[in-house]
RNA sequence: GCGCCUGUAGCUCAGCUGGAUAGAGCAACGGACUUCUAAUCCGUAGGCCAGGGGUUCGAAUCCCUUCAGGCGCGCCA
């Protein structure tokens, strides 16, 4: 609808222009936006405003010139006016929405994919934690804001696709292999210091035990290092795979798992130290190699190769990154928690560096997650060991309130996750609200069909023209909604948008269900208000399915 | 010290990337179930958009500054 004013607006322009009322063609962006009030109509348009310095004329003659030269061949505008400073406000006739109703039912599943990725492949990077503990709840949400973001890019006609990378090199792979060398000298009997600096949670026991029953014997007739070599490979594995389930359960999977390790065994590390050192972008001094990173937004330039001869993170994470562009994707994302933001600036320097634009690269930062229990904090003590892992989460809220809860927020806004909140199957908790609203319809479907033989018509056949009520032209204003927030949500990297509008679109449909009666005697009125309602699950089945949450048809 | 994020109703948060008179939910108060699921709805009340400057026709939104909170500033990852 909004495009569709956008349209008549630039022709009315051209128009104007051409009759000689306009000083200029240079109109610029026509924007449409929604009123907060409804008195000021549907839509309004500040084309006047932002034209007034062009035109060298007073903004309310330009609008008097639009609305003289307004062209509006499928009748979607009931009433113009001008206001204020010079706004022109546009009210559309009800009949105008109608055809967005038929398009959700036309469309179905795919109503709302917008083609803005015009088939770019794009990858997203998210959770990649450490294979050196269980998940926490940051990781959840981190692993959801990324999910739904590739979700929602492939919707729009991007190629996306899910990475995992997995720092399986490095000295912190290295202590967790001490720790549970430590662990299992203790099993054996071996008195040790237990380090401070190695892990201490409760999980090392258990892969260290694990790793006793298996291969005890192997473990302690290799000499040490070797030994502390195959507790960290045992550890890192079986790690990764209670990483993988955790995901599973929140209903996420990758496309592809990516080894750090592989990087440096394929000479992908070496190779783009030698790149940047070809491009001069790096050079040595004090005894370690430094990337240039300064010269492209960073505040000063990074170790790449130390003076041990070891390379850093970053010289690995420049050469995944290249790696990427050169497995074909023409844009990158990376979903990383907010305590690395401090590296953004470095990874973005490093990247336009070797060549490749700001655009193609970009980084969502995931904010920290406060786990709660009726707002009273609940401990998160790493030290100890003694944190709420992810899978409990997830065990005790379920993955459909998890998910949506960790959606109902701005990615870099700080969140509260309350567990007993998200298991209240009421107001308070968003999942269950928007879930109820396909319910409900789906409930009224099957008596529909039960108890008054009503079935769908086709979509041509419905008379829509019973459908007069305001709050049934609300509904279909919403569905006009759906894509441009869908739209938004992709380009503006903002999942929760999708959620925000569920909730708004569960709202109306739930005054409109208490207001209205869908099926009475009068099986003319009942077939389209079912059409719509239908119209309605559809929308709410295609964003829960987006946001990977299951579309219930009974609660 | 420097950088990033956050600051909007008592609480938790939106605010469509500059628009007109500021938006929800919860909590509070008052109403609506013999009717398609009350996991719902309707109404009332609640605000100097942290403070102060600026930019312009117009600012919660952009710039500067102060304050408060969080997080980062390694030849760690």
């Amino acid at each position: 609808m909004r495009d569709k004013l956008e349209k008549i607006v630039l022709q009315a322009a051209k128009n104007a222009y051409a009759a000689g009322d306009f000083n200029s063609d240079a109109f610029g962006d026509v924007v449409i936006e929604e009123p907060k009030i409804s008195s000021h109509g549907d839509f309004a348009t500040n084309f006047a405003l932002a034209g007034a310095s062009i035109q060298k004329m007073p903004p309310r003659k330009i609008a008097e010139a639009i609305i003289r030269h307004l062209e509006d061949p499928g009748k979607i505008i009931r009433e113009t006016q001008i206001a204020g400073p010079g706004f022109i406000n546009f009210f559309i006739s009800p009949e105008a929405w109608l055809p967005f109703l038929r398009e959700v039912h036309e469309k179905e599943a795919l109503y709302g994919a917008v083609n803005i990725g015009m088939g770019q492949k794009i990858q997203v990077e998210f959770v990649s934690a450490n294979p050196t503990g269980p998940l926490h709840v940051g990781h959840g949400r981190g692993a959801v804001v990324g999910d739904t973001l590739a979700a929602i890019l492939n919707f729009c006609g991007f190629i996306a696709d899910r990475e995992y990378y997995i720092n399986d090199a490095g000295r912190q792979i290295r202590t967790l292999g001490s720790s549970v060398y430590f662990r299992c000298q203790e099993l054996a009997g071996n008195k040790i210091d237990f380090p401070d600096d190695a892990y201490q949670g409760e999980y090392i026991y258990e892969i260290a035990n694990d790793l006793m029953n298996e291969k005890k014997e192997a473990l302690f007739s290799m000499d040490r290092e070797k030994a502390i070599d195959l507790c960290a490979r045992y550890a890192a594995d079986k790690i990764l795979i209670n990483i993988r389930t955790d995901l599973e359960n929140l209903g996420i999977g990758f496309n592809t798992w990516f080894s750090e390790q592989s990087l440096y065994d394929s000479g992908k590390v070496e190779e783009s130290i030698r790149i940047a050192k070809e491009k001069n972008l790096a050079y040595a001094s004090e005894g370690a190699v430094w990337f240039k990173s300064s010269l492209f937004g960073d505040e000063k330039d990074r170790v790449i190769v130390r003076g041990n001869g070891l390379t850093t993170y970053f010289a690995s994470d420049i050469a995944y990154h290249m790696d990427k562009y050169g497995r074909g994707y023409d844009r990158v994302i990376d979903v990383w928690g907010a305590d690395h933001h401090g590296y953004v600036a470095r990874l973005t320097a490093a990247i336009t560096a070797m060549g490749y634009k700001p655009e193609q690269f970009r980084v969502v930062l995931a904010h920290l997650v406060n786990l709660v229990r009726e707002g009273i904090p609940v401990s998160m003590s790493t030290r100890a060991g003694q944190f709420v892992t992810l899978r409990e989460v997830v065990d005790e809220v379920g993955a459909d309130a998890a998910r949506f809860i960790f959606l109902t927020r701005h990615h870099e806004s700080p969140l509260d996750f309350d567990l007993v909140l998200a298991k209240q199957k009421t107001n308070d908790n968003p999942v269950y609200y928007v879930q109820y609203v396909y319910a409900r319809i789906s409930s009224i479907m099957k008596k529909a069909a039960a108890e008054y033989d009503i079935r769908i018509p086709d979509a041509d056949k419905a008379p829509l023209d019973r459908l007069t009520e305001p709050e049934e032209i609300l509904l279909m204003k919403h569905f006009a909604r759906y894509p441009e927030v869908i739209a938004g949500a992709a380009k503006m990297m903002e999942p929760h948008r999708v959620a925000y509008y569920l909730m708004e679109l569960a709202a109306a449909f739930h005054a409109y269900y208490n207001k209205h009666r869908v099926l009475s005697e009068d099986t003319e009125v009942s077939i389209s208000r079912l059409y719509l309602v239908k119209a309605v699950r559809t929308v709410i089945g295609n964003g829960l399915t987006l946001l990977g949450v299951s579309t219930p048809e009974i609660m």
